[in-house]
Formats: C-alpha cells, sequence, structure tokens
DNA sequence: GTTGAATCGATCATAAACGAACACAATCCG
DNA sequence: CGGATTGTGTTCGTTTATGATCGATTCAAC
C-alpha cells in the first residue's frame, strides 16, 4: 500500500477508535514502525492527530472554546511548521513572552515538553492550551478581553507587562520591511508587541513568507527590534543579507 | 491496555461514583499498582481529580474549557437558584466583580442579557462563558493561573483589582459565621475575594445555605464586609435576625 | 495512644518505544 | 545517463512506561 492510501486508513482508524497503536499498522501494512512513526508524525504536523507513546489519539480540537477555527485556517501548515522551528529556541527554565495571534497560539503545542518553563502571555487560547501542563507556569497579563482577538489589550495590559521581563519574546504582526520596520494592522495589538519585545532579552518574530518585506498600515518599530526571524520557506538571499546587515538572523528550519 | 485508555477509563468511572479505589484498577488493567498511582497522580497534576488515602475524588474544579467535565456536580441545583436570585441585582450599565469558584462561574449565564454590563473578573471560566457576548465587556484580572483553580492569582492580581471600582461585587467563601465572619479554605482566593470586595460599593455574598455559621480554616474577614447574602433555601430566623443586626440582608429567592 | 495492615512514594532495573543519522532502492528530471 | 528527491529500513543511543523493592506514612481497630 501506498503512503497516501496508509494515512487515510489510519485516519479512518482513529475515528472509530480512541487510542491507535503504532504496532497495529505495522501488521496491517507490513511496513516498519519507523515508517508508522513518520506517518504519525505527519499527521501530527497538519493538526490530525496527536501522538502518544506507542500511538496517538485524537485530536482534541473540539470543546475548547478558546481555540482557534482550526479547520479553515489559512496557511496552518506554514504556521506549525514555524513555530516548530521556533520551539527549538525555548529552553529549560526559560522565561517566555508570548503574544497573541492565530500563529503564536501553535508554539503552545511545540513546548509543552519544556521543564521549569514561565510563559507570560496576553492571549486565552495559549492559557486554556497550557493551563493544564504542571511543568509549564503561566502567567497571564490581564486587561479589557477582546473578544474576536481572545486576548486582553488596553492600557492596564500594557502597564503589566512592564512589570515583568523575560528571556526571550516570542512576537507576530502583520508585515516587517528593512525600510519601514514592523507594522500591524491593528494598533492596541502593536503597542503590546512593542512592550513584550522591549522586555525581553533576545526577541523572535514568527511571521509566514508572505508578510516578509510588505509593510501593513500602522508602523510601529524599526527592524532592530528583532533579534531573529523565523519563517516557513527559504527566503532570497539578498533580502537575507540585508536584514543581517542590521543584526538579524532570518531562519527557515 | 494502553495508557491513555487507561486514563480516560479512569476519568469516566469517576463521573459514575464519588470515590475509585487504586485496587479496582489493578484488577480491571492487569497492572501493578504503582502504576494506577501514577496514573492518579498525572491526572491530580492536570486538576481532573483529587487524590486520596486508597484512590481518589472529583475534583471540585470546573471549567467549561475542557472536554470531559460533563461530570454532575455537587450541588448543582442549588447553585443555580442562588445564582438566578442574584442576577435579579444586575442591572443594565452595572460594573461588577465577580469572583471565582463553582458557584460564582453560573452566575455568567444569567447576566448575559443585561445591556452596557462591565464584568471584572480573575476567572477563566467566566471569561469563556461572556467572551461572545458583545453587550458584555469583560475585564480578565491577570496574575499567575493556577490550574485547579482557572483563575488568576498572586500579589499582581491583588494589587490589580485595586486599581478598578465597581458597583456590585459577587463574591463566594468557604465559610461565614456572625462571631467570625468570613472564611476561607484558601489564603490566595480570601485576599482576592478580600480586595473585590473593598473595591465595590455594594457587597453579594453568594452562598448555599450549608456554609452559613460554619468557619473555614482561615478568617480573613468581618461579616460587616458583606451586605446581602443570597443562599438557597429558608435560614432560620434567628440567624436572619443577627444578620440583620450587623446590616446584613439575608436573601433565598 | 498503640499496633498492625494497607498504602504510599522514592529508587532502581528492564523492556519497549522513540528519534536522529545513515543506507539503500526507486523514481523523477534535466 | 547522472544527480536529486523520495520513501523506507536499520542501527544505536536515549527516553518512557512499568514493575519490584523497601522504608515511611496513613488508617482503623483496639
Amino acid at each position: 500500500m501506498v503512503q497516501e492510501n496508509r494515512k487515510k486508513y489510519i485516519l479512518k482508524a482513529l475515528n472509530e477508535r480512541e487510542f491507535i497503536s503504532v504496532n497495529e499498522f505495522v501488521g496491517q501494512f507490513s511496513v516498519s514502525p519507523m515508517t508508522i512513526r513518520r506517518d504519525l508524525s505527519e499527521l501530527e504536523d497538519k493538526g490530525f492527530l496527536i501522538r502518544k507513546y506507542g500511538g496517538a489519539v485524537k485530536s482534541e480540537a473540539v470543546g475548547n472554546m478558546f481555540s482557534f477555527n482550526s479547520r479553515v485556517e489559512k496557511n496552518r501548515e506554514q504556521k506549525e511548521k514555524i513555530c516548530r522551528t521556533a520551539s527549538g529556541f525555548v529552553e529549560d527554565g526559560d522565561i517566555i513572552f508570548v503574544d497573541c495571534g492565530s500563529t503564536l497560539f501553535r508554539l503552545s503545542r511545540y513546548i509543552i515538553k519544556k521543564n521549569r518553563l514561565k510563559v507570560i502571555t496576553n492571549s486565552l487560547p495559549v492559557v486554556s492550551e497550557l493551563i493544564n501542563y504542571s511543568n509549564i507556569k503561566v502567567t497571564f497579563i490581564g486587561g479589557d478581553i477582546v473578544s474576536d482577538r481572545k486576548a486582553a489589550y488596553g492600557s492596564t495590559a500594557e502597564k503589566l507587562i512592564g512589570e515583568y521581563h523575560a528571556d526571550k519574546a516570542f512576537i507576530g504582526i502583520d508585515g516587517i520591511s528593512v525600510n519601514n520596520g514592523l507594522s500591524s494592522y491593528d494598533e492596541k495589538e502593536a503597542r503590546i508587541t512593542l512592550r513584550m519585545a522591549g522586555n525581553a532579552d533576545k526577541v523572535f518574530l514568527l511571521c509566514d513568507s508572505s508578510k516578509i518585506e510588505k509593510d501593513s498600515f500602522y508602523r510601529f518599530a524599526p527592524v532592530s527590534l528583532i533579534d531573529v526571524l523565523i519563517t516557513e520557506q527559504e527566503v532570497d538571499s539578498k533580502i537575507i543579507s540585508n536584514y543581517k546587515e542590521k543584526n538579524i538572523t532570518i531562519i527557515t528550519k
């Protein structure tokens, strides 16, 4: 059986049962455990399931009021990839800011294995993803809740961020260009992002390649605000060197 | 049976009974007691149950953020009744504090029809109930998130409450008596409650009758802190007059 | 209280599962 | 044809789940 059919079969099996094991498919398809593990890993990246020791369970996507509507989300795979890359920069014991937004939200699932992590965020989806993991301390930036963003904003929120300092900040934007810096579609959001970046030692910008060298309408900071730009695919080498000049590293995997 | 199934089964069993024992699962799953103990320990960390000698009991924690909380909550009907009564005191245009806890959480659904309401709370379940109603502005008190209470606590949270003033505070406690005042099982929770009450013009205490004239271990305020006590059934007229002397009205419907 | 049985949790040992790296074959494409 | 890509299997060191041991703790009966 070919790879595609195998994956379809796996998903079908998962619809009928709560848990599927690696070994059952090893028998059924006559392939090695490694192959099944790879299949499951890819399906996990796409958000179809969650791997567990020995197999996998259904993706819990439903039921969490604070989670984004993932089925219809665009660029989902790219976001997953960016976040997976970004999670490599999170170390045990870190204190990190996590900005709000649909990209940053996906970072949560890649950091739940870290130890003694402290996460400071204004995003409700991030909180609800992390709340059940005792190895992670979550601090929520309070303020006025904006329902369509599912996050806290406003002067209180901004002021509160100033009371914390983090090792790393993971932020999102709507556009970035060497000449015009970081830009956002929403001013209140930009102010939160700016504060988080300002109170962290190292700043990681997570954005998909479509936003690079594009500007959104509210420009709020020079590119020097960030240290690392993480995106999902190779970028023009000319662009890379432009950012390099500003001491910004672009990372794609 | 694999680990994942085991845990799900354990939680299912806990939904049907008050107490589950380690030994019953040792028999059912053919694993060692140590394994079950480890399972229970992990489930406790995530806030799904509370371990006791020989097994575990249900967690008090509320939460509509989680997939399998359809368990039958204790005293649920009484809490509903108390909250329905309390909602009668909420008026259009009010600014109100809502404390955290399983009783106060139920207040949300009775106030969603009000107009121009502003709700200030440290409870995540309350936020998630109200977030989709545009007629209600929600302000979340940030701070350290405590997973089993699903709310924010700590010095930041306490300080933040001081920055707000509300028309009314709706609070909960674990015990109240004329002589010893309000008491709580948890000190950090008491401090939040105290701040909310202190920053509101009128204070409504929501508690079921089993807590009246009972003391919990941390006494944190005299009964004069509150203005109105809302409970679910008729209280002894002697008690009513004792509270009346302190200018507290007891309301039962 | 005292005592004894049951339970608990820290620790160690073991087997299974895991993933990174490398190797190999099949396929694609200039 | 030859290089690149893709899918798979193998190896091997690491991680995870589990069970066993054993002293400490808890509970209940006295």
